[in-house]
Order: structure tokens, then C-alpha cells, then sequence
RNA sequence: CGGGGUGUGGCGCAGUCUGGUUAGCGUGCUUGCUUUGGGAGCAAGAUGUCGGAGGUUCGAAUCCUCUCACCCCGACCA
């Protein structure tokens, strides 16, 4: 393709709207442009990267097995009713109505279209296993869309269903499904972690994330994961062995007040009371504002978390389900408590208590005693205090070791760009999917939904190689090959030998983007480092007057100057060293 | 949806508080000349319903009311 050719608009400046690196690029160098809140155009040059994506993501799920089909993205509100989702799904599905006031919705993942779709005919066990996939638009009126295409309302998917007999065959399609994902992200250069993840609103069994692995801003995702072995988590997810667990006593003790002078924090305490901080339970006071009938109220809660765990606030807050919450400051707490801050307990306390699932599986621990300087020793929940509720309020248990081996657990972040789905018979029950066994008698399909974001994946990609110049795309997703540059557009012998090599190359079968362009070396070269094309290939004049061209990786700093002769083998042995 | 913020040539911004000629600057765009190995110089040009509607005023980008859009923080997710 000639630069002149096509339409690559790209920006000296980052635009206002863009926020992460990979999206800031995306613009600039003339990947996309935005319509509305999370709906962007696609230009020719990310159009050829979507391309890329999906034809690897095509030919792995082909060679697993998978056939392709393409299902309607305009789908009638009546099948989303059936299913339950039409009230489940809330305000991220997107609703509208026909000219005769019928009800659609604008398909945001296709469990209930396929399961209709196979619910009249698929019904012998002679017809399984089954796994059916497209690549196709996708909308979700996300609350707020956000990182371009990370987080867009538009969005192109990959959307895979399986169908199988029983729960052991389904278990083999679906193992085939994450070998066939990890060899697609491997294949786009992004070894994506496999992580166990909550099933969450999608129902069914089991699931795992796969997560391209970044240390910027883009990593929404916090995973866990073990330094030894490839244990790996979402954290809302991640289980783990302690590693100091703490003493359990065979005798429940009486509860006594103990003096622990000028002893606020766990450390100081653990250290006066000889006892390990993990016989300790730290009660945490906070003000949280909850939505009133006619005005907010505020109302102080407490939280009680193990002396050595780190309380999470927006588990927290989640639990609460309440607009704000805040620590709550000495005023609060000595009204609260009547004693000052360091000294709080749950026994006698006046407010909402929550407790961590540690918490309630300790005996005779310590807490504060709401008087200055005391504490008490021997507490046990249930006989000291009661609690309004138990869910999990700590941090990641980040130190902790691994279940699975010997490691320890550590925090990272990462890009959700694939997911898989255990559906169980969730939707062959709820919209009718059976079939008759071996023996004539009649079975619910075990379901499995195995979806890959194809544009976030493009994104990730990005935001996990670049520079502060530009892309630098693995050669397997780049939109093309190989660039060519003239530096010095107006001088016929190098309008020549671009002509050339462009021809030359592009009959060798390589992508070829030739800047043909009548603009100074500068801008081209800043352009190509932009766009992030994984080889160039300079004509300059020194070079060219001895029949020599000059290749330079965009990942490399060396730049080698080749005979005219020998291009296509040079070519091709610098891709193969590419990313 | 709650909180914060922004809308002014393609892009990035100033001007708004304190209303007052033809609304500026940088960059980009067009044309010409000179340049030409990492975003050239000079000259001449084109491009604005100042997000929209209504209002106040002799006069509104600027003040008031309503409204729309977009961005950031939170909950949600490929």
C-alpha cells in the first residue's frame, strides 16, 4: 500500500480525550477516530490489525474445532426474557424498539440466540460435541466507557458455544478451548496468564480469565498470582495457604482486661502482650453515607480484620452498598468508642460490626477495649459480641503462600482480554435446549461460552509494547510488515528504487506500507516510529550510490545497510528476529 | 448513577472572573520560492453558528436559565 493511497491521519499532539498510552497512539497515529462515547471509526490501518486478530483467533478455533457462524446482532427482547436476562442484564443492555413498538435488543454476548438456534434441531447425542463461534459486533451500554477500545460500548468480539452430552465431555471441550486461547495469544505475541476468576453474573461452574500482563495504568485487572508455579487469580477469586497461621487454643478462655499502656497500633501490643499479631483483631471505625428517602445519612460502621491482614475498602463499601465511605476521624471515633483512637473494640461498641471470615474462625483473641490503654485478651466472637455480618475485607493476600506449591503469592495487573465460561445447563434449561442420550432418555447440553476481546486485544497489545515514540507491534498483529521510506521524496533515483523495492517486496508476498509521500525525512521517520511498523527500510542517497538500502527494526536501534540485491532474504531474516 | 471537570478553525490551547473594535496563539492545511538523513525557512492564503436553545443588555465567547456532548474518579465488564 502507498502512504498516499490510503488514509493514515496522523497528530503531532496527544488529543484531550485520551488518557492511557495505547489509546493516545491509537489516535495519533491514525489508528482510530472517536463518534461518540466509547464508539470509535476503525481506519485502514486498524482495520488491518482487527484483520490480524481475527484470522488468528479464526484459525485456532477452526483447528480446535470450532465452526464458524455469524448470528444476528439486532435480537428480539422476547429471548432475553425467557432467559431471565432481560431484567438480570440491567442497563448495559441496550434496548429499543421497532416501528411496531416490538422490543429488541442490541446483542451484547449471543447465549440465548444460539441456544434457540440449536433448541429445534440439536437433539441427539449423535450431534455432540458441538462448539460454534463468530467474530462480530458486540454493544454493552458500559456505565462508563473508558481507555478507547479497553473499555468501548462498541466493540468487536470473538463468542464461542459449546454443546456437549455430559459434564465430563464438556470438560474436554473446554480444556480444548484454553489450550486454543493460549495458543492465540501466544500467536498475537502476548502469552496471556490464565487466571481462575468468579463466574459472576454469567452463571455456570467455573471460569478463567486470560490476562495480558502490563505494569502500566492500563492493567485494570489485579491478579495474584504465585512466584513458583503458574497458580494464578483474579483477586476477588484468589485462595491461598497462610503461611503463620495463627493458634488455635483447644480451651475457650474468659475474657479478661488487660493494661497496655501507651500500646495504639498492632505492632506496639503484639510487642507488650508477647502474641503474634495474628491474634489480634483490628477493629476499624468508619463513616459511611448511605442514600436516605429524603437526604443522605451518615452513619458510623465497623469493620474487624485479623491484626495482620490490610483491610480493602471497596470490598468494604461494595458490602455496605452505601454512596461514601470514609475512616472516621478521632472526633468519631472517641464519641463512639469513649476512648481514643488505638483503643477501639467491638464488645459494647454502638454500630454495625462486619467481620472478615479470619475473624470469625478465631479463638480467644485480643481486641481493644474501648478505654485508653486496655485491652481485652480471650475474646471469641458470637460469646463476646455479635456481628451484622461476614465477608471478606482484606487485601489481596499478597506474601502468602501459593495453594498449590511451596511459592508465595504476589499482586500484578492485567488486561482482561479473553474469558471461558462453565454454563453448565443454564441456558439449555432456561430456554429449552434437550436432547436424547444413548438411551433414549432425555438430557439437558452442558453449555460452555468462550469469548475473546479481538479490538482489546489489538489495544493491549499496544499498551504492552511501545515507546515514548510509538507502537511497536508484534509482527504477527501489525498492519503491515515492512515500511519503506525515500528520505528525500523529490530526487528520481530514490522515487526509483522505492518503486522498486516496494514491487519487488510486496511480489515476494510481504505487506509492504511505502511512505511515498513528498514530505522531509523527519516527519516520515517520526511517522514510521509512530505507526509502528516492525521493519523499515530507508532509501537515502549515500546508500543508494552504492547500491545499498538501509533495514533497522523498530525494536532494535541498530540500523544495517543492505545490498539492493539481497533485500527479500535480509527482509526476511530481520522479521523472523522481530517481536 | 454519584462526585469532579471541559466544550472557542483539523489538533493543542489562551481569552470568560471584571461584557465593549474585524475572536487570538501554536500546530496542521493550501499556494509559491528556497531547503532536504529525525517533525525546515520566508511569503501569501483558507478555515469559527465560541456545544445548543432561551434570556439580560445599547452591546454577550464572557452574565443568567435550561439543555446537549465529552473527559476524569467510583461500581460493571471482552
Amino acid at each position: 500500500m502507498r502512504w498516499s493511497k490510503t488514509y493514515i491521519p496522523t497528530m503531532r499532539d496527544n488529543p484531550s480525550e485520551a488518557e492511557l498510552v495505547s489509546h493516545k497512539f491509537l489516535l495519533r497515529a491514525g489508528y482510530m477516530r472517536r463518534l461518540a462515547a466509547g464508539v470509535y471509526n476503525y481506519l485502514p490501518l486498524m482495520q488491518r490489525v482487527i484483520n490480524k486478530v481475527s484470522n488468528i483467533v479464526r484459525e485456532e478455533m477452526d483447528s480446535a474445532g470450532a465452526v464458524e457462524i455469524l448470528m444476528p446482532f439486532v435480537q428480539p427482547a422476547d429471548l432475553w426474557r425467557k432467559s431471565g436476562r432481560w431484567n438480570d442484564y440491567g442497563k448495559e443492555l441496550a434496548r429499543l424498539k421497532d416501528r411496531h413498538d416490538r422490543e429488541m435488543v442490541l446483542g451484547p454476548t449471543h447465549e440465548e440466540i444460539i441456544t434457540d438456534l440449536v433448541s429445534g434441531e440439536l437433539k441427539s447425542y449423535k450431534q455432540m460435541p458441538l462448539n460454534m463461534y463468530q467474530i462480530q459486533t458486540k454493544f454493552r451500554d458500559e456505565i462508563r466507557p473508558r481507555f478507547g477500545l479497553m473499555r468501548g460500548r462498541e466493540f468487536i468480539m470473538k463468542d464461542a458455544y459449546s454443546f456437549d452430552i455430559n459434564e465430563e465431555a464438556h470438560q474436554g471441550a473446554y480444556d480444548k478451548m484454553v489450550a486454543a486461547y493460549h495458543r492465540i495469544f501466544d500467536r498475537c505475541g502476548l502469552s496471556a496468564k490464565q487466571v481462575d476468576s468468579d463466574s459472576g453474573a454469567m452463571g455456570g461452574s467455573g471460569s478463567h480469565e486470560f490476562m495480558v500482563m502490563v505494569d502500566t495504568d492500563g492493567g485494570e485487572c489485579t491478579i495474584v498470582s504465585c512466584d513458583k508455579c503458574d497458580y494464578a487469580a483474579n483477586v476477588e477469586k484468589a485462595v491461598f495457604r497462610e503461611l503463620n497461621p495463627p493458634v488455635q487454643d483447644k480451651e475457650i478462655k474468659e475474657t479478661e482486661e488487660v493494661d497496655t499502656p501507651n500500646a495504639g497500633t498492632i505492632e506496639e501490643i503484639s510487642e507488650f502482650l508477647k502474641m503474634p499479631p495474628n491474634r489480634f483483631a483490628k477493629t476499624l471505625l468508619f463513616n459511611a453515607e448511605f442514600k436516605g428517602k429524603k437526604k443522605n445519612v451518615v452513619k458510623p460502621v465497623a469493620a474487624m480484620i485479623r491484626g495482620d491482614r490490610q483491610i480493602n475498602e471497596i470490598k468494604f463499601k461494595n458490602y455496605l452498598g452505601c454512596l461514601e465511605l470514609e475512616m472516621a476521624g478521632p472526633e468519631t471515633v472517641e464519641k463512639l468508642t469513649g476512648a481514643p483512637v488505638g483503643f477501639a473494640g467491638p464488645i459494647g461498641l454502638g454500630c454495625a460490626i462486619v467481620v472478615d471470615p479470619e475473624v470469625e474462625n478465631m479463638t480467644n483473641f485480643v481486641v481493644g477495649a474501648n478505654k485508653a490503654d486496655k485491652h481485652i485478651i480471650n475474646v471469641n466472637l458470637n460469646r463476646d459480641f455479635k456481628t451484622t455480618g461476614v465477608v471478606d475485607l482484606k487485601n489481596a493476600p499478597v506474601g502468602e503462600g501459593c495453594p498449590e506449591c511451596d511459592g508465595l503469592l504476589t499482586a500484578s495487573r492485567g488486561i482482561e482480554v479473553g474469558n471461558t465460561f462453565m454454563l453448565g445447563t443454564k441456558y439449555s434449561k432456561s430456554m429449552g435446549g434437550k436432547f436424547l442420550d444413548r438411551n433414549g432418555k432425555e438430557q439437558l447440553y452442558i453449555m460452555g461460552s468462550y469469548g475473546i476481546g479481538v479490538t482489546r486485544t489489538a489495544q493491549a497489545a499496544i499498551e504492552k509494547f511501545h515507546d515514548d515514540k510509538g507502537i511497536l507491534w508484534p509482527k504477527s498483529l501489525a498492519p503491515y510488515q515492512i515500511t519503506i521510506i525515500t528520505m528525500n521524496a523529490g530526487k528520481e533515483p530514490q522515487q526509483e528504487a522505492g518503486e522498486k523495492i516496494y514491487n519487488e517486496l510486496t511480489e515476494a508476498g510481504f505487506e509492504v506500507l511505502y511512505d511515498d509521500r513528498m514530505e522531509r525525512a523527519g516527519i516520515k521517520l517520526n511517522d514510521a516510529d509512530l505507526v509502528g511498523i516492525p521493519l523499515r527500510i530507508t532509501i537515502g542517497d549515500k546508500s543508494l550510490a552504492e547500491g545499498k538500502i538501509e533495514l533497522k527494526l523498530r525494536n532494535e536501534s541498530d540500523l544495517v545497510r543492505v545490498d539492493l540485491s539481497e533485500i527479500i532474504e535480509k527482509s526476511t531474516e530481520f522479521l523472523e528476529r522481530a517481536i
